[in-house]
RNA sequence: GGCCCGAUGGUCAAGCGGUUAAGACAUCGCCCUUUCACGGCGGGAACACGGGUUCGAUUCCCGUUCGGGUCACCA
């Protein structure tokens, strides 16, 4: 037996199965040509990035342009940084925004599939079989340095453009096979390197979807495979795992970039096809004229639960990522109005090399839009859903006259031309304040040029002939005749002509009922709100005005 | 510092050697209008810099500058 034969042995004395076997436990996929296969692996950190749901986004519509498998993997080979609750966390949140797994991870231990399983702690013996083949390859070796060791190495390293573990500096890299034998047998711990047939005089080429055709010099580091719990490092694992997996496209943020000639060795060491690689942009955020990545601690726009908490409409959200993903959605989405996200080609090709700056402001006017074609019932429903979890104070009056609520909701909405008002449902409670006497604010501000006197004059006609049961041209009519004989004019042209002339116009007389019975100067019809409120709260409001313009 | 990527209005971005350099958001003006909004029309606003290549460079090449990423027994 040779010696690399004997060390695989010594090494991992207990894996019997070989690569043929995992070949033949998780067979290539029956699939046509060109359908994908697509996965997130997110590490469970009890957090989901907005970055995440991006990124797990364009895996999910690149497979699903095809009709392709999109899975979950769970990344948790790292035992430090396991948290309770973690993958729920994450699946939840991907859920809300309709990212959903066809395999792997579909809850708290839970999984769907075949090539399972999904959770990367639960595959230790599938790593250890091709750990341990690599070791019969002589191209895997274990490696006793300490922390302390590798410490000392790197400060060796100052000058050397080359860091890390690699030629002279891998100690452990050309031990005998009796050296380490006694080592073990002695019990010192070891990690699993790579011994890299690489030479930095040599480049290779990644073809990315998003970054196009990348050169990089030829990995030489003797990376660590397994650590010294026998728990494989993210390279290695990504490795053996998409390619056991049958991921035909690696969809991850482009921070892996760099490690690509890791990863292209890896696949290769072993005999694995390599896969299609799509790189990300991460999302950005502004910050003193600079860019920087979205960040955890700082913004709360980076965490998914955000658009959650604030009640942001799942499709508000797709709308928005598909335009940063690809530009030409919106001239798609302006020629396909009703049609669903889904409907649209989306082409990974299509996406930013570079991170693009996530912008507030646009997002707002995109979920404005969203929401703006919906019906009253639709936005009733997601209101009070989202006020039942996150405002039961405002729920109980949202829901208790159901029907007068989604009347309220519905004012200037199914017409050709529907106001774009609300961004998201935590806006609604002040958006329909003033329909309730809990909520209203009773502030009677009114513009500059309207004086005390001119406020009181006007309510005092209004109120005299006030009548509940005009219909909306009566009631119109009657506002116009309120304007001569209070020195103002109900044609609007005609005062700009001459403004000298008036005291104002029609719009001027509106406002001051407006603010009386709303307590704004912006609403949506008057008359509409009116008739919702009814003629005890209607005069209500305009006698307590009058009362206060009066003193 | 080494390696890699990038740079078009305030933002997201089309563009692939010859364009009046699209569009969207934002902004400003006008129109519509009972307010606001919606809608319509219009305005301001950009190819980072320096060298090449070319009849001609936003586009191709090289440098500079500036951004970003990465160099762990983290993913």
């Amino acid at each position: 037996m040779s010696d690399n034969l004997k060390l695989a042995e010594l090494l991992f004395p207990n894996i019997t199965e070989t690569p043929d076997d995992m070949e033949a436990k998780f067979p290539p996929r029956n699939l046509k040509e060109g359908v994908r296969v697509t996965r997130l692996a997110p590490s469970p950190t009890g957090f989901l990035h907005f970055g995440n749901l991006f990124a797990g986004t364009v895996a999910y519509r690149t497979a699903k342009t095809t009709d392709g498998i999109f899975f979950v993997r769970v990344e948790d080979t790292d035992q430090k940084r396991k948290i309770e609750g973690a993958v729920k966390v994450m699946l939840d949140g991907l859920e809300a925004f309709g990212v959903t797994a066809d395999e792997g991870v579909i809850g708290e231990d839970m999984e769907k599939g075949d090539y399972g399983p999904y959770y990367q702690s639960k595959r230790k013996d599938i790593y250890h079989v091709f750990a341990k083949t690599l070791v019969e390859k002589d191209l895997a070796y274990p490696c006793f340095c300490s922390a302390e060791e590798l410490d000392e190495i790197r400060a060796q390293q100052e000058n050397e453009p080359q860091k890390g573990y690699w030629g002279k500096y891998a100690k452990c890299r050309n031990l005998s096979f009796d050296e380490i034998a006694e080592k073990i047998s002695a019990g010192a711990p070891w990690t699993l390197r790579l011994k890299s047939p690489g030479n930095a005089e040599n480049k290779c080429f990644i073809d990315d979807m998003i970054k196009g055709k990348i050169e990089m010099p030829e990995n030489v580091q003797d990376i660590v495979l397994l650590k010294s719990d026998g728990i494989p490092t993210y390279h290695f694992a990504h490795a053996v795992d998409d390619h056991l997996m049958r991921t035909t496209h690696v969809v991850r943020g482009d921070e892996w970039m760099s490690s690509c000639p890791v990863h292209l060795q890896l696949f290769k060491c072993p005999g694995f096809k390599v896969p299609k690689y799509a790189h990300v942009a991460p999302i950005m955020k502004e910050e003193n004229g600079g860019k920087r990545k979205l960040s955890k601690r700082k913004d709360p726009e980076a965490a998914v639960t955000f658009y959650i908490e604030q009640g942001y409409p799942k499709e508000s959200v797709n709308e928005y990522m598909m335009t940063l993903m690809n530009s030409n959605f919106e001239d798609w989405r302006k020629t396909n109005k009703d049609a669903s996200i889904d409907s649209f080609p989306f082409n990974l090709k299509k996406m930013s090399v570079s991170g693009a700056l996530f912008d507030m402001v646009k997002f707002n006017d995109v979920s404005k839009n969203v929401i703006s074609l919906m019906s009253a019932d639709k936005v009733y429903g997601y209101t009070a859903e989202w006020a039942k979890e996150y405002d039961a104070d405002f729920y109980a009056i949202l829901t208790e006259d159901p029907a007068h609520s989604t009347a309220i909701l519905g004012v200037d909405r199914d017409t050709p031309k529907p106001r774009k008002d609300i961004a998201c449902w935590s806006e609604v409670k002040d958006y329909i304040s003033y329909y309730f006497d809990e909520l209203f604010d009773n502030n009677l501000e009114m513009p500059e040029n309207i004086t005390a006197d001119m406020a009181k004059e006007i309510l005092e006609a209004y109120i005299a002939v006030y009548n509940e049961n005009d219909t909306k041209d009566e009631w119109f009519q009657r506002m116009k005749d309120l304007c001569e004989p209070l020195g103002y004019t109900p044609n609007v042209k005609e005062f700009k002509k001459n403004p000298e002339a008036f005291k104002g116009h029609v719009g001027d007389v509106s406002t001051v009922i407006r603010v009386a019975v709303t307590g704004r100067r912006n609403t949506p019809d008057l008359y509409s709100i009116m008739s919702l409120l009814g003629k005890d709260k209607v005069m209500e409001r305009l006698n307590s005005a009058l009362k206060h313009f009066s003193a």
